[in-house]
DNA sequence: AATTCATCATAGATTATGCCAATAGATTTT
DNA sequence: AAAATCTATTGGCATAATCTATGATGAATT
């Protein structure tokens, strides 16, 4: 048994066909074949059906994928330990980052991050927490930011800020005249929401089930964006809540719809989450310290309220 | 980076030596030699400084030591799991027991043991429970019996059962005409010991400590084994605690100085300990079996408190 | 029913790797 | 200084991994 051979196992069984896991793997497809066969012969077990059409795992083989897995992670970890002794940051790091953080985080860390650690290849993607859930359990991202707690048992969180909703009434709403707003102000049904799957919809009606029960169904109006949705609350289809980095930059204009909460103001809790298992964690670590060290100067709250991300 | 050279960085670092790491991998040396200065090229770090006599290991020599045993253990798990998977109780499975267990238990269990899983090749070993928790770590012991609990963060234990204690008290000794003894009873002044280093005489001092603070070394003498200790008492020399299981099979003539403890009896938890990565948990099991099957029979005390074997 | 396509297995050749024996080189012990 | 004890190096051999080419199988298509 190789690890080589472990690693064939896991890309067979990740993309379920022997052609496809050669490629990813840099091998011709024959080279999978007998090096499966060879594994399977010193087991003595069958770890894939290949009578199945996609091809399937056995019982013994998916034990033996988990187990694969663990031991192709521990073996990866020991570059990982090179790397930190050497104190050298570099190497490929993919990162995800959920839609309604990306497009104002991004732009504040990237540019720095990249200049301070230049040979590391980031590689980012905007994804749902649901799929980076996921991609981060079978390796496919070394990291994530996105709104936390998320109570996983295999991910560990480390918070980056807090980022407290800011209230976007519009000119004809009945809360127009507010100096500030408070939780019990908030209907869900005026209230316009992004679509399913953002967890920042799930955290808004996390906030609004706070003081109200809510029929589900009675949303009026969703979004795909958050800009789209600040459109659709100045066309006077209700209001809206925004991530406070979203409005640091409005113009006078538009400042004038936004309402903060009073103390303590509903907040969402930003984090770096990685597996647990901890690779990579110098360019993590990295991460965390130019990240929060930029927001340290753009987010001054200190009384906030966390709502919880995930659907209830 | 192959299974094969962290095994072989694993024997080296055991060992200190290349030569005789060698033998033990049932290679010649010159194969370690080039094996590791391979995976010394591809990380491109030192892993053994070979100036020092014997070898040492750099600093981050030992963190690859450290997980590079993971990933070996890890690896010996695939086949554990095919075992499992094929209910195959088999293979090399190496148990230590300690001192004041041994004579009684092993009789008891291994007959039985072996005929019911005849492809297990037991080696058992006669080893104190500091030399029985550093073998479990070092990867030298699939298991052990010994008395518990332990407080090990890396070990787990299985309870096989629990072994009263019972006073041997010799004809001239003051307790003599006592039907049953308590443990206020006791004093440390006239209590026989094992040698340091059984956790038999540690449970025995935490006994006494229960009820009457003693100062060190006055104990009066000291045996290497139960026998011993027998004798010593006969010779009026002071009372003794034995495990229970040591004195079924007294004769007439020495079971009238046994003196059983008022309920509920000090006691000593016995258990099979083993390693938390679980590995050949399937021949544990079975020998958790057997063993409490066969005990059932033998120790019929059910209100019991058990005494901590750790020394303070 | 025949053909095409997709996919995994097999065969033979080639390359890479692991291992050994012999021996050199370095260091410590006698 | 010689002997002993180690580790490193070299060259050769056997094995193993991989490649190309091709075969076999089954599903989809004509």
């Amino acid at each position: 048994m190789t690890i080589t051979q472990l690693k064939y196992v896991l890309a067979i069984a990740e993309h379920k066909n022997f052609t496809k896991a050669a490629e990813k793997c840099f091998v011709t497809q024959p080279t999978l074949s007998t090096q499966i066969q060879k594994l399977e012969d010193e087991l003595d077990v069958i770890i894939f059906d290949r009578g199945k059409k996609p091809i399937e795992l056995t019982e013994v083989g998916r034990k033996i994928v988990f187990q694969a897995r663990n031991i192709v992670n521990e073996a990866d970890r020991i570059q990982d330990i090179v790397d930190q002794q050497k104190g050298f940051i570099g190497g490929e790091f993919r990162l995800g980052i959920i839609p309604t953080i990306m497009p104002t985080l991004l732009p504040m860390f990237l540019k720095n991050f990249i200049k301070k650690y230049p040979k590391v290849k980031l590689k980012i993607e905007e994804l749902t927490t649901e799929e980076i859930l996921t991609r981060i359990n079978d390796g496919h991202l070394d990291a994530a930011i996105a709104a936390t707690p998320l109570e996983n048992e295999a991910i560990k969180e480390r918070v980056l800020y807090y980022e407290p909703f800011v209230a976007y009434i519009p000119d004809n709403h009945r809360l127009k005249d507010r100096k500030n707003i408070e939780i019990s102000d908030l209907e869900i049904k005026d209230m316009l929401l992004l679509e399913d799957g953002h967890c920042f919809r799930d955290g808004v009606i996390n906030l609004c089930k706070t003081f109200k029960d809510h029929e589900e169904d009675k949303f009026q109006l969703e979004s795909g964006s958050i800009e789209t949705l600040i459109k659709l609350s100045n066309e006077g289809l209700g209001m809206t809540l925004l991530p406070y980095l979203h409005t640091i930059d409005f113009r006078e204009k538009l400042s004038h719809n936004l309402r903060h909460f009073v103390e303590p103001s509903p907040a969402r809790e930003v984090s770096i989450i990685y597996h647990k298992s901890e690779l990579k964690m110098q360019i993590i670590d990295a991460m965390h310290k130019v990240i929060s060290g930029i927001i340290r100067g753009a987010i001054a709250f200190s009384n906030v309220e966390i709502i919880s991300p995930l659907p209830k």
